[in-house]
RNA sequence: GCGUGCGUAGCUCAGUUGGAUAGAGCGUCUGCCUCCGGAGCAGAAGGUCGUGGGUUCGAGUCCCGCCGCGCGCACCA
C-alpha cells in the first residue's frame, strides 16, 4: 500500500469510530509549505459541524487514536485551525521509488475512464489555407487532451472535421479561378471575402481541368488544401483516428433531416423569408437563422446536424477544441441539440476554448507568412523550431490566457528554454546510466536499500514523484495539460537540483544502487509527462 | 451597449477545483566557484492577488458591482 493511502485508511477509520456521517470523504493533500510536513489533512474541519465539536478538538482526538506505526508516519501535528500534519518516515518516502520503477512506462496511469468512450475534436479548420499559428495551439492542445485521456482510462477518438462546403469554399473557388485568369493574362481581382496568399497561385498553377468548370476547380483546391493540411499535421505528429466531411452531412441529408426534426419541435418559426430556430429559449441572446432567404442553411445547422452524429455514434462523452472567437457557437450548437429533444445531455459537447496567439522574434510580434499572406503558419513555426518546442510552447500556458510564442526562446539550447530544461533533466539521468554501463557499473535496480535515500534533495525529489499520478489524473479531469506542463518544470527542477549536489557513480555500493534507482525513477517519470503531452524525451542532447 | 475571457513580484507566468505565512523562472542585489568566456552554486530584497462589497471557521480561487484589456456580437465559419 502506498504511504498516502495508508494514511488516508486509518484517518477513514478514525472518522467513524467518531461518528463521521457516511460519505465524509477523507482528502490527503500536501501542505503548501514544506516544514509542515509531509501530508496535511483538514479532515478535522470538516467534521466540526456535523459533529458539533471544535475542529482543533477533533484533530486532537484523531492524533490521539491514530496508530502511526503501521502508516509509516513518524509524527502527527495538529496545527492552524486544525490541519493534522504527518511527517513520515523517510524510508517509506524512499520506497516509493522502488514503486515507480516496477510500473515502469505505465506508472502515473489510472483507468477512472472505465474504457467509456470519449470524443475530441480538434483542429476542424477550413480546407481554403495553411493552418495557421492558432491551430497549431489546438492541435497541441487537443493531442494532449486526448492522450491525458487515455492515460486516465478513457476510449479515446481523435476527430478532425473538414468544413468542406459552405461559403468559405465558394471564396476559395473563386480565389483560385481568378488567379487561373491571371495566369492567362486576364485581369481578375480576388473577390471580396476571398483569400490572396501565395498559395493560391501554387493551386492554380498545379490545376489541369477545364478552366471554366468550378466544381472541378473546386474540387481541386480542396484536395491541394486537404493534402497540405495533412503534411502540417504530419509536421506535428498529430493522428486523427477519423476525418469529418461536412459535406458528407448534406450528402447523407443529416442536415436535412435535423432541420426537419428541429422543425417537428415546434422550436422554429418563419420570419421574412427565413426559418429561425429559438437559441433564447437555451440561454443565447437572440434567436438565430437557420435557413437563409437564399435557401442555404447558416453553418452551425450542419454543426448540430453533426454533433448528432456523434453522440449516435456512442460518444457519450464529446469535447471540442475551439479558438474563443469561436465562443458564439457554444450556446447555438447545444441550444439546437436540446432542442431536439433526444436526451443529450445539457453540456452537450465540452468546449475547451483557447484565446489567441502571438509570434515574436527579437522582441517584435511577427505577423505574416510569406506563403499564406495574412498569418504565420505552423509549419513555419515547426521549421524553425521544432516540434518538440512548439509543442510544450503551446502547452504550457492555459488556454483562457493568450499565449505570447517567443522564437527566439524556444530555439535557444539553454536552461532557460522550459523544454529543454524538462529534456535536459530526463537526459541527465540516461546519462548516468550510459556512462555506468561505459564504466562497466551494472545499473540494475534490484536489491537497492532505499532507505539510504535521506538527503533533502532526495526526499523532495521522491515525494514529487509520487505525485506524478495525481497530477495526471487532475490535468486529464480539467482538461489543462498546463499543469502537467508546470508539474515537470518543477520536477525537472528538483532532478537537476539533485544531480548537481549529489553524485551516483562512485558512491559506495549500496548507495549508489539507492541512488540509481532513484535515477531511473526519475527518468520514467519525466518521460512519462513528456509523452502524456507528445514530447519526445531524449537520453542525450 | 450585450455576451465571453483575462487582470497575481520590475518582466513572463504557476497557484492541485475554498485551506495554514500567496510561489517559480528571468531580472536586481550580496557572497562563493570558474585560467578566460558561457555558465553554475548559496542567500536576500521585491505583493493591498485591478478595485469595492458579499458568502463562511477560512477567498487569489465562489457570487455581485465598478475599472482596464482581448475576443465575439452576420441571413460568414
Amino acid at each position: 500500500m502506498k504511504p498516502a493511502d495508508a494514511i488516508r485508511a486509518e484517518l477513514g477509520r478514525i472518522a467513524r469510530d467518531l461518528g463521521a456521517p457516511d460519505g465524509t470523504d477523507v482528502i490527503l493533500e500536501r501542505p503548501r509549505d514544506r516544514a509542515h510536513g509531509d501530508w496535511a489533512t483538514n479532515v478535522a474541519m470538516i467534521l466540526a459541524r456535523p459533529l458539533k465539536q471544535k475542529p482543533r478538538d477533533i484533530a486532537e482526538k484523531i492524533r490521539e487514536q491514530f496508530r502511526a506505526e503501521g502508516a509509516g508516519v513518524a509524527s502527527i501535528d495538529v496545527a492552524g485551525p486544525g490541519f493534522l500534519n504527518f511527517r513520515l518516515r523517510p524510508e517509506v518516502i524512499a520506497s516509493v521509488a522502488g514503486d515507480i520503477i516496477e510500473a515502469g512506462e505505465r506508472y502515473g496511469r489510472s483507468d477512472s475512464g472505465n474504457g467509456a468512450k470519449v470524443n475530441v475534436e480538434f483542429v476542424s479548420a477550413n480546407p481554403t489555407g495553411p493552418l495557421h499559428v492558432g491551430h497549431g495551439r489546438q492541435a497541441a492542445l487537443g493531442d494532449a487532451i486526448a492522450t491525458l485521456l487515455e492515460h486516465t482510462g478513457w476510449d479515446v477518438s481523435r476527430e478532425y472535421y473538414y468544413n468542406d462546403a459552405g461559403a468559405q469554399i465558394w471564396n476559395l473557388m473563386e480565389s483560385v479561378e481568378a488567379r487561373l485568369k491571371e495566369a492567362k493574362g486576364e485581369t481578375a481581382p480576388i473577390p471580396e471575402g476571398g483569400y490572396h496568399g501565395e498559395y493560391i497561385r501554387e493551386i492554380a498553377a498545379s490545376y489541369v481541368g477545364e478552366i471554366d468548370s468550378l466544381p472541378a476547380i473546386q474540387a481541386h483546391a480542396v484536395s491541394e488544401l486537404r493534402r497540405e493540411q495533412d503534411l502540417d499535421l504530419a509536421a506535428f505528429g498529430v493522428k486523427f483516428d477519423t476525418y469529418f466531411l461536412e459535406s458528407s452531412l448534406y450528402d447523407d441529408l443529416k442536415v436535412d433531416m435535423t432541420v426537419e426534426a428541429l422543425t417537428q419541435s415546434g422550436k422554429t418559426y418563419e420570419h421574412e423569408g427565413a426559418l429561425w430556430l429559438r437559441t433564447t429559449d437555451y440561454g443565447d441572446d437572440k434567436d438565430r437563422v437557420m435557413r437563409k432567404n437564399d435557401g442555404t442553411f447558416t453553418y452551425f445547422v450542419p454543426d448540430v446536424a453533426y454533433h448528432v452524429t456523434k453522440w449516435h455514434r456512442g460518444f457519450k462523452r464529446a469535447i471540442n477544441v475551439q479558438g474563443a472567437d469561436h465562443h458564439s457557437t457554444v450556446t447555438r450548437v447545444r441550444a439546437g441539440l436540446q432542442a431536439l429533444d433526444i436526451d443529450i445531455p445539457e453540456g452537450y459537447p465540452e468546449y475547451v476554448l483557447h484565446q489567441m496567439v502571438t509570434v515574436t522574434r527579437g522582441g517584435e510580434e511577427v505577423k505574416i507568412s510569406k506563403r499564406a499572406g495574412s498569418y504565420v503558419t505552423v509549419r513555419d513555426l515547426i521549421d524553425e523550431v521544432g516540434r518538440d518546442a512548439v509543442r510544450f510552447f503551446f502547452l504550457m500556458r492555459k488556454g483562457d490566457s493568450p499565449l505570447i510564442f517567443d522564437v527566439d526562446l524556444a530555439r535557444s539550447q539553454s536552461e532557460e528554454n522550459p523544454v529543454y530544461y524538462i529534456q535536459m533533466a530526463h537526459a541527465r539521468m540516461c546519462g548516468i546510466f550510459r556512462v555506468g554501463a561505459e564504466q562497466g557499473i551494472v545499473t540494475g535496480t534490484a536489491h537497492a536499500d532505499l532507505s539510504l535515500l535521506t538527503e533533502p534533495e532526495e526526499q523532495q525529489l521522491i515525494k514529487a514523484l509520487e505525485d506524478y499520478p495525481a497530477e495526471v489524473a487532475g490535468s486529464a479531469a480539467a482538461l489543462e495539460p498546463q499543469r502537467l506542463a508546470s508539474y515537470l518544470l518543477e520536477t525537472a527542477r528538483l532532478a537537476h537540483l539533485w544531480y548537481h549536489k549529489h553524485h551516483v557513480l562512485g558512491q559506495e555500493p549500496p548507495l549508489m544502487r539507492a541512488r540509481l534507482v532513484l535515477a531511473r525513477a526519475a527518468q520514467i517519470v519525466i518521460a512519462n509527462g513528456l509523452s502524456a503531452l507528445g514530447i519526445t524525451a531524449p537520453e542525450r542532447m
